[in-house]
DNA sequence: GCCGTTTTCGGCCCGACTGTTTTCAGTCG
């Protein structure tokens, strides 16, 4: 059983418990067991075959939770769980996801109407019978009628390029009101999550400050990008665009925006941590300041540096922000501990190459030069130009013929852009081969040993049994020319589909090899998740991060791989393409043959 | 159910908004 599936099993114990009206402190830990459980970047299922008790080293499980996780482990079930969904049906958790629904009033409509699903709380509300009920007039059931519309249409959450979009599109609306000086996305989005549920936004300035604010807060909430207005309230403005993402815009006093940054950042286990600890020195942290409990001074307030400071932490980037020890690690740092302290996190900047780009000799839009000048722009000091082989006939894969053809033009336009350049660029010749089901590549090894950089792909994922695809991987990685091993996963980030391919496995494999593992930077295609490039790093995986890029602005979205690097906790050094040179990245990969 | 410079009991994060409440519970982030 998968990490995600124990901690999705524990999350909805922890929902059922609170329809029940359990105390909530339990329904609390089984929540916080499920968030350890998410981060944990080794099998459960494993330790607890080998060694269950280690299940109690991991902060947040306690003797009762190892109990269940061994349970569930052993007889795919919680007791708990289980005794749960013979009074609740499990589809009252669906009803959770709606607005206005929470347990209470889930419990409510179960007990006095009977609802447990959408279906019939739909129903419910058209024939009025919510009316009856405590705290439930018309608006409630109008509200709750809209709320099912759009978690039909749309329930799922949104890449996290296409929220930069629209968050720099409504920040030039707002920008255009006279005062405003500061706009800062917060939330999952300044984490650096691949997906957002939601947009946060942050605003601050003059016209921000409390005697002036509701002027600014009309505009905010009359803008014409607005599609329906979800709520208002003095600083702050509610609502969805037209694509239905939520956009929360909170306008707030120069004073106080550093806690307030810090607050909607979140996340909310690592706030909650944050909070437990402010308590422990006679603080309390609010998103208006950080105060002294005894007389409500103001410690902290202004910037997040000096709040993080006053709770003697190191400054921690937002990327880490998740509770699964950036706090302890923070605290070691300001201590300046020999050991256990934050590590200085990979930047855009310590990048120098990207080896896996298309041209247009297969599906790219590019020439060849036009990819070398644009990642020469970008500060990058060697490419890979890796374009796609015969096997994916829609691209125009190159055969073995071609394949060497390229080789000599990618040579040739290395020469040239010496010349021009002073070799401030390289241009490494490379190919994206596919993994066929046997295992066997797609090209010969004659014409693979021309290569620089062979990248080896698997291109069709989904609906293949687990072992054999896994197998295939595998067995492709013995060929002695596979340097790269590109998007492993074949994942799509905003479907929750399982894996095709054991990531343990091929990790494992790969470290062994001394195959690099690509992080595709392509947001769409974020192959390896942050967890998993933790336990890469673990193993000792060489790490690549790539774009793929097929055009030359695609070369931008190494900002995304970036951060996803951060979140994992990578420094430059763990990462190879870092290496300022391409002789000194090709010594650190599998030699050649 | 977890946890411990408040250790084996008694705590456990904070504030705003909504609806319909005439004083606040429930939801949300």
């Amino acid at each position: 059983m998968e990490n995600i599936e124990i901690a999705r099993l524990l999350d909805e114990t922890a929902a059922l418990l609170e329809i029940d009206a359990a105390d909530p402190f339990r329904v609390r830990s089984y929540r916080r067991a499920a968030e350890a459980v998410e981060q944990q970047t080794t099998r459960l299922d494993a330790l607890v075959a080998s060694d269950s008790k280690q299940l109690l080293s991991i902060p947040g499980i306690g003797k009762g939770m190892a109990a269940n996780i061994c349970q569930l482990v052993e007889t795919g079930a919680i007791p708990l769980r289980t005794e749960l969904l013979t009074k609740y049906k499990s589809t009252v958790l669906g009803l959770l996801k709606l607005p206005g629904m929470g347990p209470k009033t889930v419990a409510l409509v179960w007990s006095a109407l009977g609802v447990s699903d959408m279906d019939s709380l739909e129903a419910a509300a058209r024939e009025g019978k919510l009316a009856g009920l405590p705290r439930m007039g018309e608006r409630f059931a109008t509200k709750l009628l809209k709320g099912i519309e759009d978690h039909r249409r749309n329930s799922g959450r949104f890449r996290v390029d296409r929220a930069l979009d629209e968050a720099e599109r409504i920040s030039v609306l707002i920008r255009a009101f006279p005062g405003i000086d500061q706009i800062t996305p917060a939330g999952s989005l300044r984490r650096g999550r691949e997906s957002v549920g939601d947009l946060d936004l942050l605003v601050t300035g003059p016209a921000c400050e409390p005697d002036v604010v509701a002027a600014a807060v009309e505009h905010v909430a009359t803008l014409p990008l607005i599609d329906k207005l979800l709520a208002r309230g003095q600083n702050k403005v509610s609502f969805t665009l037209r694509n239905n993402l939520q956009v929360d815009v909170r306008l707030l006093p120069r004073a106080s925006y550093g806690a307030a940054l810090q607050y909607f950042t979140g996340s909310k286990m690592h706030n909650v941590a944050l909070r437990q600890r402010a308590i422990k020195r006679g603080l309390t942290l609010s998103e208006y300041a950080l105060l002294r409990l005894e007389d409500n001074i103001i410690v902290a307030a202004a910037s997040e540096e000096d709040i993080y400071r006053a709770l003697d932490l190191e400054y921690i980037p937002p990327e880490l922000r998740e509770n699964c020890g950036e706090i302890e690690a923070a605290a070691a740092s300001f201590l300046k501990a020999e050991t256990g302290g934050l590590p200085r996190l990979i930047e855009f900047s310590d990048l120098c190459g990207d080896l896996h780009m298309h041209t247009e000799a297969t599906d790219g839009r590019d020439t060849i030069r036009q990819m070398a000048e644009a990642a020469l722009a970008r500060g990058l000091a060697y490419i890979a130009i890796t374009d796609h082989s015969k096997n994916l006939a829609m691209t125009n894969g190159l055969d073995d013929d071609r394949a060497l053809a390229h080789v000599e033009r990618i040579r040739e336009v290395d020469r040239e852009l010496q010349a021009v350049h002073g070799g401030r660029i390289r241009i490494l010749p490379g190919i994206e081969v596919d993994i066929l089901a046997d295992g066997s590549l797609d090209l010969e090894n004659s014409t693979l040993a021309k290569m620089d950089i062979v990248v080896a792909s698997v291109h069709s994922h989904f609906n293949q049994p687990s072992e054999e695809m896994t197998a295939r991987v595998l067995r492709a990685l013995e060929n002695p020319h596979v340097r790269i091993l590109g998007h492993p996963t074949g994942r799509k980030i905003l479907s929750r589909e399982p894996y095709a391919i054991d990531i343990e496995q091929v990790l494992q494999r790969a470290g062994k090899l001394g195959v690099a593992v690509e992080h595709n930077a392509n947001p769409a295609r974020a192959d390896l998740s942050d967890l998993h490039l933790r336990r890469a790093k673990e193993i000792g995986c060489k790490i690549v991060v790539n774009t793929d890029a097929h055009a030359t602005e695609e070369l931008d979205k190494m900002r995304y791989g970036i951060t996803q690097l951060r979140r994992a906790w990578l420094t430059a050094d763990d990462v190879l393409n870092t290496l300022p040179t391409a002789e000194a990245l090709l010594a650190r990969l599998r030699p050649k043959p």
